[in-house]
DNA sequence: AGATAGCACTCTAATTTCTTGATTGCTAAA
DNA sequence: TTTAGCAATCAAGAAATTAGAGTGCTATCT
């Protein structure tokens, strides 16, 4: 258990330490707190021995560890009011009604990086309580034929499909299939109806209905994947703790890695911090993240940033982003 | 005009530097060449002189200038063979018929970024000779309508409308108006189309007219526009020019800027080079571009790289993916 | 007249040394 | 329990040193 003013001093390290990059020594902290130099430095290192602290070498002032800031996060962080202008700007993208839920998440969390410098990712899952409303082929060419699904939220997806060997017929035959058995369907249970259901019966009376079959599975596959959209990369170039270069390679590949980011998905309703080696996406990171839920989506927002992060700055943003978009 | 030996030297001089990456001395160039190092110095000095070759510094080996490297690849480059294997793995992709063509161009010039560790774009206009093949339109809720167009070369662009103050019935009429009007024209001149022909019919009898149109108007509009796709951006990151961290934000935002990367269009159909001040991307890269042209479709591929780049594999690659897909 | 050898000169880059200042840990006194 | 004081540590920067690569110039050679 920490006393008051390891707790006192823990806090100023941890904040200070995100505010100006450097370690932070006894010396600032006594003229903050009303004590000698030498009481702080005794507590700082009872709170090194505890493992929040950390040195950067011998005779340095202290960092905060990755417990450090975990503990300051979760006893000590106080969430400051967001700052008029922000909330300003914020609102006039969620105003604007013109705008698609997710043109409003790209936009909003486009200017969330702004403010923060720091890196943001939606990942949006569609199917979620989309059903099939219809599906519909436009032929275009000889051997070309567009096919368009339509979710009952207003989703599109479209695949072009080259019907050599297939008539027009047959492929107008097979939409009205699919329109008649599986229109109505949840779309994350499309893919398992179409291979029960529509496979066999087409299978029937079409000669080359693989190809047909693997156009469909694949539009559907398609709507139902989850689409990850990675906002402000550049600002990782802008923190002190990403100059490396190798590093800052390492990160921008994970970013562009869809399968990682894709396992960045938050389950949790909560405000989520992950805070270095709690994530698994790197040791150099937090990600803050949450989930939001609408009546049509449901997805996750994520801040990525260094271990030095304004925590309380971006607990608020997603929370005020989250509140907004739910409803 | 430049001697025999001078043209060895400057040729050497660019490819060894492109090579290694360090200015290239006169003890180098003398082993190559059956002459003393005091012969290369006096001759490198004159090429100095004539602006093609820069030193570093006072006493340094001597690195290409521009014009340097515009005379290499005017007047000096070989055009080498390309690698088996690379051919090989283009081939693979070039044969899969499944793929669409921007797929395709992505997924080769992902390959490219990857065996140069260069940057590319594509750059695709999909306007060029489409023309509207169909428009429909799938109500999905109380009042949100889905409007789908459809090329004649299989291009589908949607976007959701809501249609407060709008009846369903309106729409469909704007929908039949826009099918029997201008089904048929060419992408590029529906917009005009659309506000001189259906705008004032829809004015007499749609109430919200305004709203309706804007919505046709986007979606026509965001299919007529250029598509940017960039790859391999993180290859920046690989070269020894662009280690300094601010050149390095400098460029990434010249990559992500649309409006930036959309300048590059290229109309010529050479293999056009760009170098350093040349191009108005940044001083510091080349950029070697080239148009294409199929049936469907038309637009420009480009490579971008710092000015010590391999030019003759680059043009080489740009080279061969440019007479595949124009078949 | 063009090519070459030789030499003094220049400059980078790597290594070392020195200096400064911030900060610590420890001890003894308050 | 707190504080004052002091020796020890270390990073970071400045200055000095060295080694090596390369140049320009000049006198000589063919």
């Amino acid at each position: 258990m920490l006393t008051n003013r390891q707790e006192n001093i823990l806090k100023l390290i941890v904040t200070e330490y995100i505010k100006l990059a450097k370690p932070v020594g006894s010396k600032l902290l006594c003229e903050r707190l009303n004590c000698s130099s030498a009481t702080v430095r005794n507590e700082m290192q009872i709170l090194e021995e505890m493992g929040l602290l950390e040195k950067t070498h011998t005779s340095s002032g202290r960092i905060p560890s990755e417990a450090g800031y975990r503990y300051y996060v979760d006893n000590l962080m106080e969430l400051k009011e967001l700052n008029g202008e922000e909330v300003f700007k914020l609102q006039t993208i969620f105003r604007n009604t013109q705008l698609e839920l997710s043109d409003v998440l790209s936009k909003s969390l486009e200017l969330i990086s702004d403010i923060t410098s720091y890196t943001s990712v939606v990942l949006d899952k569609k199917s979620h309580d989309n059903k099939l409303k219809e599906i519909s082929i436009v032929p275009v060419s000889e051997n070309l034929v567009v096919v368009i699904i339509v979710t009952d939220q207003g989703y599109v997806e479209h695949k072009n499909i080259e019907i050599t060997g297939i008539s027009l017929e047959e492929v107008r035959k097979t939409v009205k299939l699919i329109n008649d058995l599986i229109v109505g369907t949840p779309i994350d249970e499309v893919s398992a109806k179409l291979e029960f259901e529509i496979k066999p019966i087409i299978g029937k009376y079409v000669k080359q209905h693989e190809m047909l079959y693997n156009a469909f599975y694949d539009v559907f596959n398609d709507i139902s994947s989850k689409n990850v959209n990675v906002v402000g990369k550049n600002n990782i170039l802008k923190h002190q703790e990403f100059q490396a270069l190798d590093k800052v390679e390492e990160i921008f590949s994970k970013l562009d890695d869809k399968e990682m980011m894709q396992s960045i998905e938050e389950k949790n309703n909560d405000i989520n911090i992950y805070i270095g080696h709690e994530n698994k996406m790197d040791p150099d990171v937090t990600v803050i993240k949450t989930n939001y839920k609408t009546n049509k989506d449901t997805g996750t927002i994520a801040i990525i940033g260094p271990k030095r992060m304004e925590y309380d700055k971006v607990v608020n943003l997603l929370d005020y982003i989250k509140k907004q978009i739910e409803r």
